[in-house]
DNA sequence: CTGCGAGGCTAAGGCAGACTTATGCTCGAA
DNA sequence: TTCGAGCATAAGTCTGCCTTAGCCTCGCAG
């Protein structure tokens, strides 16, 4: 590189710190970890590039001129400085998440736990960002992601949290109704149907049935999928959802299986972050909090989930 | 050169630095004189190597992290201090200059007409050490060096002064009995002689006289040349010097040639510094200065010489 | 709406600068 | 007097830095 603001060779001048400051060539090359020979030459070359001297030369030993001890001072007080902040940049990192998530994910399932995971660490703050769309982990606006998918993105590490399964959830008042409009075809559904038609589809398919239920079938269309566990816990219909991710509404009586079988299409719930992070303590941290968090409730939910049946491909 | 000190690479800090206080990699890679695509491998480097996520990257533009900002404030501080320390340290350096010097060329030649020099640059400031030995230019100890010899020194620039001469001088009252005696062989002296014994054979030989003055012929034995002139003032003898050099004393009247002749021995008087130093400004003032000074000493001792004669080789 | 230009990103390859090695110098201490 | 330590330099090696090429996204102008 050009010198275009006349600011000398920095390898030099970190070979001359060192030198200044410590008392000699020798030891500045043992903490710099090269030769006194390569402190020596980088000095010169300090020297011709400034016009400075920077160090009488006796045998033996070297002594710092008074320009020399005057740039000394300066770079020496640089480099603390500089060192210092990036330690604290470092804590300032390593004190903050950002993650991306779903929508249904994060609210339903993540946000609920986040208690926990700050109980366990408290110097780690989180911040979670929803949104459908994968975002580009690259960019560094975030250091983790929530995905669902098939788990193999380039340059990405993906931990598996749990697959995606499909299963008709419903309030308890609703049960016996929805259980048997459930047994039959979808053209025989006398109950309102809430959430992603492809969904129902996907779940009518790994029952036998080709067709598809008919948009008729449907109640009210909510723009995301933890609004249809709230309309289904208020008894207007039945959705179609993941039993781990409503676990706790299960657990908790508010829904109920309006079917013991749930479908699953080979995707499943990843926890993504760069390779190239891997050595990060928070993230570290946060994979191990979340997989966790993942097996117990995988664990937990197995109590409403009969054998998930895999839908046939469309 | 390994990081003892957990500093990550300068270059990549220093990339890094231009992006922040600019704006933007393509800025950074104009003023640094490289590519944007160096700018933005260096800055990952320093990611990579720090752990901390320093660029937020959107298309077409990036934005500083909170940490990155934390470490750009301080990086931008650190380079504008260390800059500003090496054009301080110039500017010192500028300020003086450091002169080894042959002790009588200092007393009787050099020291008088420093006054002159100091009026012209009245922002440098002059130390002179006198030593009789070759200092090292090479330690960084001087500037520049007066030096007597045939002006072929290694990594030295060699400016000629004037040629060393040797004639015999002496008090007024002295002149006749002076010049009589130095008419006929070395034997025949009758006035006490003062000065190195080496330079007065060299003359004698000038004259055809083969065989030097026996010791017995010296006068006052004095450790330095322009003690010998003192006494030679002082009516104690005949010295042998430099009518060049004690040309003011010649030209007040204090002495004056005991003989018309001068001999040489083929060596000069030069100005010496190193030609790594060779753009230095200061150094370039004091040659061009000296240079001067030396031209109108060779001319005002011309009239005192007649053709010098070089000695044969002893 | 389409095309172009600008800024950023990465991979691969080349080369120049950084470093090692070898040798020499000086001086202090044993 | 000898040896070891620190500094200096030259020559050769090699690796880190940079360039080049190609790609991506987006905003703006036509």
């Amino acid at each position: 590189m050009l010198e275009t603001a006349r600011l000398p060779s920095l390898v030099s001048i970190r070979a001359f710190e060192a030198a200044a400051r410590l008392g000699g060539f020798a030891l500045a090359a043992r903490e710099l970890g090269t030769t006194a020979a390569a402190v020596s030459y980088h000095v010169r070359q300090l020297e011709r590039q400034t016009g400075v001297t920077l160090f009488h030369r006796y045998p033996h030993r070297v002594e710092l001129t008074a320009a020399g001890a005057l740039v000394a001072e300066e770079a020496i007080r640089a480099f603390g400085a500089l060192r210092s902040s990036f330690m604290r940049a470092a804590a300032l990192e390593a004190g903050q998440i950002s993650i991306t998530a779903l929508p249904t994910f994060s609210t339903s399932w993540l946000a609920p736990r986040l208690g926990d995971f700050r109980a366990r660490h408290p110097g780690i703050r989180i911040e979670v960002e929803v949104s459908t769309d994968a975002q580009d982990l690259g960019a560094g606006r975030f250091d983790v992601a929530i995905r669902n998918g098939h788990g193999r993105w380039p340059g990405l590490r993906a931990v598996p949290l749990f697959p995606a399964l499909f299963m008709p959830l419903c309030a308890p008042e609703l049960r016996d109704a929805a259980s048997a409009a459930l047994a039959g075809p979808p053209e025989a559904i006398n109950v309102p149907l809430l959430g992603r038609p492809d969904w129902w589809a996907l779940w009518f398919r790994a029952q036998g049935h080709e067709r598809p239920p008919t948009p008729d079938r449907f109640g009210i269309q909510l723009a995301e999928e933890h609004l249809d566990a709230a309309a289904a816990i208020s008894g207007h219909g039945v959705t179609i959802g993941s039993p781990i991710i409503f676990g706790r509404e299960l657990e908790a009586g508010r829904l109920v299986p309006a079917h013991p079988r749930a479908a699953r299409d080979g995707r499943a719930f990843w926890l993504a972050y760069p390779l190239a992070r891997q050595d990060s303590a928070k993230i570290g941290l946060f994979r191990d909090w979340l997989s966790e968090q993942a097996e117990a409730a995988r664990h937990a939910a197995a109590r409403w989930i009969g054998e998930p049946v895999e839908a046939p491909v469309a």
